[in-house]
DNA sequence: TGTTATGTTGCCAT
DNA sequence: TATGGCAACATAAC
């Protein structure tokens, strides 16, 4: 038995985030959170965590710069989420791995692994949980809130991430084309697992260099990483853990992955039935077709 | 009981 | 500047 088991009988979740958070699910939480936080007033914030989690900010100082402010709005960019309040700063949440975000009122229990809770007005707390603790809550100034949005890459559901925008990031690029994705500088919000289903979908090997793609390929893998990204959000945000996870919870992604995950229990490409393979690229397990994802660009038979 | 893997990012060395 | 490796941390799974 899974010991999330508490999340799920806690009545007062409205929204509950055991997956990894990528642009999907990132967004999945930031479109449950805005209509029940938005116009309230934050009392405070407590907790008892560790240093980094604010920056190595004390909590009470924090605490006494957020209180009266009212949230304006919820955004995202990548996998940040920014609390716009009425002072003009921000609040920046990023989840990293394992970090969580649960609506709770005041006087329910602590989530596992709970770090810190932001009091609102009407008795309600927004609790933050992290097992790991990469997990960042940082209270930042309108001018770092701009340096912070000019490093991170395009939206790739946005318009202006076009299949010429791509080519434009990719060209001139030594590293694996797999690493290139993974870069937040470049495109926004592409994390491990929809990473391996885009190249799969476009049939691109996770090891090709960026610059050595062609235009077609290039093509095919922006169409690709736009899909996968939008079936995801369609779905939920829903990813590979919840998959797995033993309490029966399960969001209706794990039935659109590809590649993830099945390349471990030797299922077949559902492309061309050969087995999946598993790679190391950039210290991330990879999973991809040994058939459909070649290590060399394609060539028309007769070439 | 130990060892290994885990979905992210930032820092550091080259 | 580009690139690649690894630490940060705690737990589950083997």
């Amino acid at each position: 038995m899974r010991s999330s088991l508490v999340y799920h009988t806690n009545p007062y979740d409205v929204k509950v985030k055991r997956d990894m958070p990528e642009l999907p699910e990132v967004e999945t939480l930031r479109r449950s959170l805005r209509p029940a936080i938005v116009g309230r007033t934050i009392v405070g914030i407590r907790g008892e965590t560790f240093p980094d989690v604010m920056g190595g900010e004390l909590i009470d100082e924090v605490s006494r710069r957020l209180a009266g402010n009212q949230i304006e709005d919820l955004t995202r960019r990548g996998k940040y989420l920014f609390f716009l309040l009425s002072d003009g700063s921000s609040l920046l949440i990023h989840l990293r791995m394992t970090g969580r975000l649960i609506l709770a009122p005041r006087d329910a229990p602590p989530i596992r692994f709970e770090h810190l809770a932001l009091e609102l007005d009407g008795e309600l707390d927004l609790r933050f949980g992290d097992q790991r603790k990469f997990g960042r809550v940082l209270h930042i100034l309108p001018a770092d809130v701009m340096a912070l949005r000019r490093r991170i890459g395009v939206e790739p559901l946005t318009a202006r991430f076009s299949a010429r925008r791509l080519e434009t990031l990719l060209t001139g690029r030594n590293s694996k084309i797999k690493s290139i994705l993974l870069d937040q500088r470049l495109i926004a919000g592409l994390g491990n697992i929809y990473v391996d289903e885009a190249l799969h979908l476009a049939a691109i090997h996770p090891e090709r260099r960026a610059g050595a793609l062609s235009q077609l390929e290039i093509s095919r893998l922006h169409r690709a990483i736009r899909r996968v990204l939008r079936e995801g959000l369609r779905n939920r945000g829903t990813s590979f853990s919840s998959f797995e996870d033993a309490n029966g919870e399960r969001g209706r992604n794990q039935h659109q992955l590809r590649v993830y995950g099945r390349a471990r229990k030797n299922l077949p490409c559902l492309r061309c039935g050969h087995p999946l393979s598993l790679l190391v690229v950039g210290g991330r397990t990879t999973h991809y077709c040994p058939t459909c994802q070649l290590p060399h660009a394609y060539t028309e038979p007769g070439n």
